[in-house]
RNA sequence: GGGCAAGUAGCCAAGUGGCCAACGGCAACAGACUGUAAAUCUGUCCUCUUCGGAGUUCGGUGGUUCGAAUCCAUCCUUGCCCA
């Protein structure tokens, strides 16, 4: 099976120019995917490019991860409706830096491998280049009327908000990096998201018309929920890729989380496990499906592409604490255990506080479990709040020291699935 | 510079003097049911709250009025057309 006919078959491509899969056939080929440093750490929702770059790697080519230092100063309006704020340049340096050092865990970069991964940004050729240069050896190669025609940019001018001259030429820029990298580093290939496909394509119309040179691109399907829902969201915003952000215990359950239907689709794209065993994965799921070994799998193969096998590890043990034995009372579990819990979300609160008896609502306030008194008396009303394992009935409960769980700590549930490990000092 | 249109909560989008913290939809959160699924039903969804309320909102500012998201003036932003 070759790269392509394996990536289609994992449901990651979308659109593909023709010819492409002949010159992956052809020979070692480089090809690059940009990043745009929006936040200093990459979200889940660039994991599907990363993971094509590991592919194409492990195909025998060589991968160029580029950040966008340069376009990123400009803003893509591809998906947007709306012209965006421009970041600062201190934002912007700092984010360049953070999304560099996550792909760098992700692809090879040993300098003896043939087709060793390069790293690049493309502010690096862009912050010499004049206006007159760029126009003169950029803009003079593609018409108006072609930059126009293509969707991004149609549906801004139809739209009622228009679209600067700084987002039109964003297309031009991307252009020009794919041009660049054609002539410095021989890189016939560009892979990006389905809504890249635009800003792609004027990349290979770019070397065609300025050096006669043939490249190639293909995009992959944005992910989506089944239910309609944004992909990468939770109640807690974004799943980031940055232990910092979202820990990987978060990380694991995200996944865990995940429907069935989302679940067969996102272990072909998001593990690199084999068909046969892929296969063979699904057909056991749906004999149990709520062993939720699909899901499991999943989890643990993305856990540890992003995290680490010991933080994977963590994660299950800590799962395992609080899932494994709903019922079980929270008096069984130990100190070690609660001690042990990695990832989930902890505090600290006055312990003459508990001796002297606190009501539930300043406790569950003052903690910033919830936000306000008011949504914590809410979320009890509506019976989302259990503390050790024990829905809380009413409002006007107390929490005092017979609660305290090895003389330590009072285990806080939000909904079924959120918990929090209080700890009396 | 001239003409026309628009700016409402995270997003979309009603409302066009009091019944407006503002219809509805999406997203989100919680409950029931389940498998830490999905679908469905229910509750919450500007801020704070002693749950009785209180406070701050409908691009900004001033005004008219007992009372303004709604009327007037002015400014800002955006789109379309003309110059």
């Amino acid at each position: 099976m070759n790269l392509i006919e394996e990536l289609r078959w994992r449901g990651m491509i979308q659109d593909i120019m023709p010819g492409t899969e002949e010159q992956l056939n052809k020979e070692m080929t480089t090809g690059y995917i940009g990043f745009d440093p929006t936040a200093d750490s990459l979200h889940i929702g660039s994991l599907v490019p990363i993971l094509l770059l590991v592919h194409f790697q492990k195909a025998g080519h060589k991968p160029i991860a580029l950040v966008g230092g340069a376009t990123g100063m400009v803003g893509d309006p591809s998906g947007k409706s709306e012209e965006r704020n421009l970041l600062s340049e201190e934002t912007l340096q700092k984010n360049v830096a953070g999304v560099k050092a996550q792909l760098e865990k992700f692809l090879d970069f040993n300098p003896s491998l043939p087709n060793a991964a390069e790293m690049a940004n493309n502010y690096d050729w862009f912050r010499n280049i004049s206006f007159i240069d760029f126009l003169r050896e950029a803009g003079k190669y593609i018409t108006v009327n072609y930059m126009m025609a293509k969707d991004s940019v149609k549906k801004r001018i139809e739209g009622d908000t228009g679209i600067s001259y700084t987002e039109f030429a964003y297309q031009l820029m991307q252009g020009y990096d794919f041009y660049w990298l054609y002539q410095h580093k021989n890189c016939k290939l560009q892979m990006g998201g389905s809504d890249q496909w635009g800003n792609m394509t004027t990349g290979t119309e770019l070397i065609r018309r300025k050096c006669g040179g043939e490249a190639f691109v293909f995009t992959n399907p944005l992910i989506t929920k089944t239910d309609g829902g944004k992909f990468g969201k939770t109640e807690s915003g974004n799943v980031w890729l940055d232990a910092a952000r979202t820990t990987p215990y978060q990380f694991y359950q995200f996944w865990l989380n995940a429907s069935d239907t989302d679940a067969e689709k996102w272990v072909r794209i998001f593990t690199f496990l084999t068909r046969d065993a892929i296969e063979i994965l699904i057909h056991e799921h749906k004999m149990n499906p709520a062993e939720r070994v699909l899901q499991k799998t999943l989890a643990q193969e993305i856990t540890i592409f992003v995290h680490g096998k010991e933080e994977y590890e963590k994660a299950v043990e800590t799962t395992q604490k609080l899932f494994a034995n709903q019922n079980a009372p929270a008096e069984s579990l130990s100190i070690e255990d609660m001690e042990g819990m990695e990832g989930i979300v902890k505090s600290n609160f006055s312990k003459e506080k508990i001796t002297a008896g606190i009501d539930i609502v300043s406790f569950l306030a003052e903690t910033a479990i919830f936000d306000s008194k008011g949504n914590a008396r809410k979320n009890i009303q509506g019976g989302g709040v259990s503390i050790n394992r024990k829905k809380v009935e009413a409002a006007d409960f107390k929490i005092d020291t017979s609660l305290l769980l090895h003389d330590k700590y009072i285990l806080v549930q939000k909904g079924k699935k959120n918990y929090y490990l209080v700890q009396a000092i």
